[in-house]
DNA sequence: GCCAACGTTGGC
DNA sequence: GCCAACGTTGGC
């Protein structure tokens, strides 16, 4: 099993948004090197770190998990849709989705702050200078230790 | 609101 | 293929 974090900016679809509809489509990324890390990597059964970004606080604020593989994005192919993509066939689809389901919300976020301040997670990708990719690998000792706090 | 970092686009 | 211009991300 491998871990990921994933942003989303809780104006557009908050943890708590994934609490009520269950379970989403994580569309709209449209960026080449999170796309592969979703087409190729994120397998069903994943454990996802839900992430808000640009707001207060920032931090994860609790578990989901991949319940899909990788399908074509459909927003792509939608006129009307922000992420339209006019140069994306349907047979040669460029991005991609998987579904993911909540899990749980923690009582209180893990901090972006929190994060940057504990050495547990030195070498995190969140917290390397410039990263700002929206789909982010986990290792197994720092989602660990992710859970431990929030226990 | 600012701006650093990074990605993409398009002229040449 | 280079690179300037521009757009976006996202912390502060």
């Amino acid at each position: 099993m491998k871990y990921w974090l994933l942003k989303s900016e809780p104006k557009s679809y908050s943890i708590d948004d994934l609490k009520r509809d269950k379970q989403t489509l994580w569309d709209g990324v449209r960026n080449y090197q999170a796309r592969n890390l979703i087409r190729d990597t994120i397998e069903k059964g994943d454990l996802v770190l839900f992430y808000h970004s640009n707001t207060e606080p920032i931090g994860v604020f609790g578990i989901a998990e991949v319940v899909s593989d990788a399908y074509p994005d459909p927003t792509q192919f939608d006129p009307k849709d922000h992420h339209f993509d006019k140069t994306a066939k349907r047979d040669n689809p460029r991005w991609y989705v998987v579904d993911v389901k909540f899990k749980e919300k923690f009582k209180h976020p893990i901090t972006l702050a929190e994060i940057k301040n504990d050495p547990a997670f030195t070498g995190m990708p969140l917290i390397q200078k410039g990263q700002r990719l929206s789909v982010q690998p986990v290792s197994k000792k720092h989602f660990d230790h992710i859970l431990n706090i929030a226990k």
